[in-house]
DNA sequence: CGTGGTGTTGATTACTTTCAAGATGTGTGG
DNA sequence: CCACACATCTTGAAAGTAATCAACACCACG
């Protein structure tokens, strides 16, 4: 049940070494492959499944009538997504890169509250700190609070990767593509951090960034 | 346990003439009763027990270093919250005005999971679709379609009792005050609402309204 | 070595906030 | 029941921030 092979998939730096624990019990499930941008399921869709991120990384969002999107979420590898309040999707999820990901079905019939919800909790508590960036942040306090928010995801390091496209981090923000570079060029002027290339940064001055973020 | 008596309670026109059901088995908990602006639990307490909102309203929000503050919810006769991800509270929890709450405390070693994941699932997608109105909406599309998820939460009426201030709802959709009642002026002007009082609202133009907020 | 996609930078516009003042509403005490 | 006082709400003018429009640079790919 692969939904979109790619002729070859490059494993880029993020991804772990090893995969990640399996989240839940069952039989085991192969690993389906998505290629940049392929859509893992659609908004109206129905939902039931489970998806665990092997490697690389996925968007969760809603679209506008007219096209204006809100990322609501990134899952990085490792973390779980796809559950819904009833039995149909109310969000798209699509690949941001080459992704591997594990698809959980459990057997109907099986109780899977236990399992669910603490991760529907995690994500509740996240969509509402979320909400407090997107509704009282301004666009230097919005991407300070997304760096360490990436940071914190990758284990706290200096360097951290970021597997989307300024477009991807705008929509994730609220926030236009040219806010969020012209934001990154400031905060690489005042030495808060350093570009190692488009998707990888280095936080130079992370006690700025914390500050900022608040 | 009454966190805070008031002389005299006015019940508002939108309590509902009988307690909801309540969420939750166990032995019958005592409702508390707080007057407007008391506070239900801070950020930072430790959590455990859940709330059933028996009339009234409740605020609940999150707070910057500097004052700003982000309601992520309000909470109205009928719905409970107060569950978290860990033990403890990530938010502040206020009664908006006189309000009556029935509290549950599961006896240690019990399993909510299966009665707490549905209110999570929905927490979840309701605050990942206020993401996209924060993230994406302008000023007369965020007031629209809080005015549309008001009027179905209280049964898809053309009246609408709105129980929080201008600053409540500014906070909620992160606009000002000023910009909040300058919507609601132009909405008026428009004929797409009319004010019967401060806190009660007509919806003279549902389509509209609902195409606003899209 | 081109070419298309992605990102950066600049100038201008638009929207919301801020600051300020006044109006309306509510509650209290006389 | 009325009058005053405080809180809430509305309106106006000015300022600020991010969006839009536009051009160019950079990078990855074939």
């Amino acid at each position: 049940m692969y939904a979109q092979a790619s002729a070859k998939i490059e494993l880029p730096s993020y991804a772990p070494h090893q995969s990640p624990a399996p989240a839940f019990e069952g039989p085991a499930t192969p690993v389906s492959f998505f290629t940049a941008g392929a859509e893992i399921y659609a908004q109206g869709e129905k939902a039931g499944a489970l998806y665990q991120v092997e490697f690389g990384a996925v968007r969760i969002y809603r679209l506008l009538a007219d096209g204006r999107r809100q990322i609501s979420a990134f899952h990085l590898a490792g973390e779980t997504f796809g559950f819904e309040a009833d039995a149909t999707h109310h969000f798209f999820a699509e690949a941001i890169n080459a992704t591997g990901v594990r698809v959980f079905r459990a057997p109907s019939g099986t109780d899977m509250s236990r399992q669910l919800l603490p991760l529907a909790l995690k994500g509740l508590t996240r969509a509402q700190e979320h909400l407090l960036v997107l509704g009282r942040q301004n666009a230097i306090e919005r991407v300070a609070a997304f760096l360490v928010e990436m940071s914190e995801r990758q284990g706290g390091l200096r360097q951290v990767e970021l597997p989307m496209s300024r477009n991807d981090i705008g929509d994730y923000l609220g926030l236009t593509i040219e806010t969020v570079s012209r934001v990154f060029t400031r905060l690489k002027e005042k030495g808060v951090i350093r570009l190692l290339s488009l998707r990888s940064i280095e936080i130079l001055k992370r006690d700025t960034l914390l500050a900022m973020g608040e």
